[in-house]
DNA sequence: TGCTGGAAGTTCATCTGATGTTTGCGAGGG
DNA sequence: CCCTCGCAAACATCAGATGAACTTCCAGCA
């Protein structure tokens, strides 16, 4: 006779971590709170030990808690930067076939990102952009262009921007989406020849208009205007990207 | 002498993570595959049970593998929608205050899905989104409105759209902003007069665009565009929503 | 008085062993 | 050929014990 007569679609550990969830969302724990020791919860969530730890190891990665041996363990700010970061981890474990998908909506954002902190971005900001790309002429002087440098340059003008938006969700966003791995990848699905060049002149679009305040700048000028195709095979992001499928399907 | 010389900020759950996260990376392990049973599993990556089951179950939440008791643990697809979709446990636990800027966002990814959409969807389709859309005349005419009704609708007007937008990032994310939860919080916190109106008025056109499968009318037209606090009130997701600042930090 | 150093207590980290529950599969009978 | 039953494999959960790290507090000294 099995022994689990009641709500036999749950485990343990799913149970530990909803009821600390359900613990949050009644105010019962507050951002910073320290949780009960492994014990007390235990006894309190009627399971052992073991699993009452699966459960907030779980949480833990997903940046809901944080805990420190001889400490306790504490509920984080619950930013929404900790916990999107979490995405980051699990995104490079997609295949290079889904790496168009990706870039297109982190064009999305990061355009959207750049048309935000054009209004808001102060003058140091602006400064300390400028004096990113300008590490760009250096890179490309060099012969072969050394490509990881150049990712680094792209991830660091897009963090300072993105650091301006005034929302924390699309930075967090952002963020995860400028992972180091995720972003090499890119980078070699969609290498073609004289990238650099054509990704550093949309940087240098892009920062003109930060300088100028002018959120409508930051899409390129109707004139000088890109086909589609070869403005999806750029990194820099600019508006419209997602105007054209993806993958055929 | 403390005995872990070596490496001492990587616990031993951390280490089961990375340790699977990388023999997926390196091809060992591939979509579907049955990882090797616990024992073995736990001796190859040095640990007991107990840690690596605290790894393998963080990883079953993060919906990178699936356990079946009984049977095995296997990679998942590795999808995005199911990589993505944890997102969507967490989102609920943002207060009120960040409302605003998932909202922001959401209005970004869903303007786009709906540009990728209109040039996409089939007749079929189209057809399903007039059906869903002709409910809505049945819930205004009820008096008090019936909030939760219409939330269900704009849920599955949007999840249409997103599902033939060719971009299974894009639908993963939008997937993970529609929770029930998160956009009920959302409805609470921009409530506003007449917003069930002025919604249903913002998906009728975006419908007309998908009908006429003109990705550029899913913009508002210029004419008609209503101010941006007005636009950032409704629900419905209309361009250029994020060209505004969300919170004044 | 004020500061330093260490010892004790608390708490999490990890390991080990055992038992229950579920699934898969094959042997055996109809 | 199909169905049923039982065994083995694998995960789920529990309990206890030991180690490591952090906090607190107090004694000792300048």
């Amino acid at each position: 006779m099995p022994l689990c007569a009641i709500l036999p679609t749950m485990s343990r550990t799913d149970e530990v971590v909803d009821g600390i969830r359900r613990m949050i969302l009644d105010g019962r724990l507050r951002p910073g709170d320290r949780l009960p020791v492994e014990k007390d919860l235990a006894d309190t969530l009627q399971v052992s030990r073991g699993s009452l730890r699966e459960g907030v190891r779980a949480l833990s990665i997903l940046g809901v808690v944080h805990t420190r041996q001889g400490d306790g363990t504490y509920v984080t700010s619950l930013d929404p930067g900790r916990l999107l970061s979490p995405m980051a981890l699990v995104l490079d474990l997609q295949d290079d076939g889904a790496m168009p998908a990706f870039h297109s909506v982190r064009r999305v954002l990061e355009t959207e990102a750049a048309g935000l902190a054009a209004r808001r971005m102060p003058d140091g900001a602006v400064a300390e952009a400028r004096a990113i790309l300008d590490q760009v002429a250096d890179v490309l002087r060099t012969t072969p262009v050394d490509h990881d440098k150049f990712i680094e340059i792209d991830i660091a003008f897009h963090r300072v921007i993105a650091a301006h938006t005034g929302n924390p969700v699309l930075e967090a966003l952002i963020e995860s989406f400028a992972g180091r791995t995720v972003r090499a990848r890119l980078w070699r699905v969609l290498h073609t020849e004289g990238i650099e060049e054509r990704t550093h002149d949309e940087h240098e679009a892009i920062w003109r208009a930060l300088a100028a305040h002018d959120p409508e700048a930051v899409s390129l000028p109707v004139g000088t205007r890109r086909s589609q195709e070869a403005s999806d095979r750029s990194i820099a992001g600019t508006r419209r990207s997602l105007c054209q499928p993806v993958r055929a399907e």
